[in-house]
DNA sequence: AAGGAAATCTGGCAGTGTTAGATTTTTCTG
DNA sequence: CAGAAAAATCTAACACTGCCAGATTTCCTT
């Protein structure tokens, strides 16, 4: 917990100083990461406790020991510390979801895909105040930074399922994917994402994987947030069958290699 | 706005009396209707104005020209007047997707069901802040009534989407559909849920049902808050490919009659 | 007209996020 | 090593919140 030999893991979530040495953190650098760390820590387990409203900076000093003002000088304003964690909680549900993937033996009869969401729904399961921070509530104004952590980990997490979803075909499968035709500035939107990401895609390609995303997401979604409780016990049976046959659906629409 | 000639609109949401008198409400109850609805009213307009969180009964109270106080004695907590928004929100969004479907014109190129998705979305997306209320991020230990308003919502949404996208079929065909088998204690349990709605489909038509409403809800949920802004002003369009080929791969897996 | 219930008020408590300014502690520099 | 600069922490306060207690007015019923 207060190891911090290979740099601090947070980097991106220290809002000062603003240029951080690549070199050799100093002393004080490291105690202020150290300090940055335990906050977070404090505060990730106050919200497991209550829920993220009930996240009080009061609170937090109270349980470090230290006054309310303190904290301002690792977090200028509450919303700070709440996109800190934001930052990191999205962290932790990419990892969660890429060892879900890398850490599985090989098992043909279940697809890497329906790997990757279980990875997701069951760290969403195991952190749900957490992963409401994440999708849950968007803070009044926040505009996550253009290349921040958060952009960061969408593109860490997007890359698996690209690659467990459709890693299998060649580019002009993809773009024969049968779906309904996309309008052509639609298509060259896509087109122009990132292009290490989506933007590699075919169109085509990328509409399913958003929504293979959006598919899973909303199951995992309606279930953290209390709207599934009448399946009872089923849940994970449920999203496995939903996934499988999602998987199935997806590939049917991609013609077989010619 | 005032009109209360028909009844007090939201008879399930006034706290106070606990019984309200079918025959002939008296001035008094009417004039509580009236204010309970005032004061909903403006809790709604100040959520949409700053978001759920932002909701502070003093404020209300202040628009309203009383003193929090009074506010007290229609809704005994702060609690109490958001789970009443999250009543109404949920009310008006089952009436928006029902007269999605009611009131298109009849046209054979966009099935019934992808109206309804899409009327779910539109209300959605133009009510971000009550939609987030609704399934964004449940109460500390809010707990929904057994069979309150926001269970009969629940259904009388529940039934549209079954109407829409199963309507078509019949029992032997639904019991049939092709998809992973369903552990038995599985099928036992969906067959027991509310036999005049979910209950009375056959097991593996309410796994469909569920999924696809999973679906649906994804690809709203991460629009509305805020994670599908890369795909910029084409998500209606995302949104109306995913539900086309929902409803195709859901129809693709029941059997033909025979 | 009288009693009682409903509705509203004033005043107050404990909690919150945030700011201002003073003070101590640590680090860098001459 | 001494002194300056910067970082970290403190005390005190402001304006806001949800909520409670008790007094007071308004309205309905009998």
């Amino acid at each position: 917990m207060l190891d911090f030999s290979d740099g601090p893991p947070y980097g991106d979530l220290m809002p000062l100083p603003s240029e951080t040495v690549a070199a050799r953190p100093s002393l004080r650098e490291r105690r202020r990461a150290v300090a940055v760390q335990e906050i977070v820590g404090t505060a990730e387990r106050h919200i497991a406790e209550n829920g993220p409203h009930a996240l009080s900076l009061r609170a937090v000093a109270r349980s470090l020991g230290m006054t309310v003002q303190a904290l301002y000088h690792y977090f200028p304003s509450r919303d700070d510390l709440v996109t800190a964690l934001i930052a990191k909680a999205y962290g932790d549900l990419t990892d969660a979801v890429r060892s879900a993937v890398d850490d599985a033996p090989d098992d043909p009869s279940v697809p890497r895909m329906v790997l990757a969401a279980e990875g997701y729904r069951e760290w969403a399961v195991a952190n749900p105040e957490r992963f409401q921070l994440v999708y849950g509530a968007p803070l009044r104004h926040y505009r996550a930074p253009a290349d921040g952590p958060t952009t960061r980990a969408v593109r860490r997490m997007s890359a698996v399922f690209q690659r467990e979803l459709l890693g299998g075909f060649t580019q002009a499968q993809l773009e024969a994917a049968d779906i309904p035709a996309l309008s052509p500035s639609f298509r060259d939107h896509l087109r122009h994402l990132s292009p290490d990401g989506l933007g590699a895609l075919p169109p085509p390609a990328t509409a399913l994987l958003l929504n293979a995303w959006g598919h899973m997401h909303g199951l995992v979604a309606l279930e953290v947030f209390g709207h599934t409780t009448f399946v009872g016990p089923h849940r994970a049976e449920l999203f496995r069958m939903a996934m499988r046959n999602m998987v199935e659906d997806v590939h049917a629409r991609i013609p077989p290699a010619v």
